[in-house]
DNA sequence: CGGGATCCGTCTTGATACTG
DNA sequence: CAGTATCAAGACGGATCCCG
């Protein structure tokens, strides 16, 4: 996942950080649907598997888009939640569910786990 | 890759369209580079290799983004348009180098085949 | 029970060699 | 020049296991 960079260009290199078909459906449920515990995001409808998830979690908060804390001192329960720069990619996200929805047919706002 | 949708959310949909590490660099090239044959999307800086390359072009082609034009009669040439549809996803490339320039060091916007 | 880790069969990726 | 064939390596998906 520490792949170095194949160039400069900025398209580039955040496709190394987001170019793949699950991460953004995970920050999109933190984002949009204010999910942040392991279980919330197996619920999704498009079905990540556990290992999956593990590994996307992992690696968003080695890049920083996410933090990681504990529910409370006496669970194993997690809390992932965005960072600044995380969030900063709503509007990334914003643009492509306006692309989705105008160019892809019968697409549509889902509910929370629907 | 004609795989049934995983859910309908536009997110979804859009990364089984453009969600991986090449898709949208060959469209870049296409949209701010200009360019339009097999040998010039080869240039560019990241290295794509032959047989990633003809398998984007030709689902590319099969989801309309893009359309592939005989250069001449007496060639093998082809030219590699983007369609309507392809052109649309401008918005996108923006905002994702938008992002890409502010949040991830050392990325600049990149001539064409540096 | 929640949050993973591990294993395994399958599918995808990517580098290289080869072809018309 | 524009791809296709081949093949190894890695990613994925599912099931299961494990640990607090």
């Amino acid at each position: 996942m520490t792949q170095s960079r194949r160039s400069p260009c900025p398209i580039a290199c955040t496709l190394d950080l987001i170019g793949d078909r699950w991460t953004l459906l995970v920050i999109r449920d933190m984002m949009f649907f204010g999910k942040q515990r392991f279980e919330e995001f197996l619920e999704s409808p498009e079905g990540i598997s556990t290992n999956i998830l593990a590994n996307r979690l992992k690696y968003l908060e080695e890049m920083g888009l996410v933090e990681k804390q504990p529910y409370s001192n006496h669970s194993r329960r997690m809390n992932y939640q965005l960072t600044e720069q995380g969030t900063s990619l709503r509007p990334v996200l914003k643009v492509i569910i306006a692309w989705g929805l105008k160019h892809i047919p019968e697409t549509r706002i889902p509910n929370d786990n629907e």
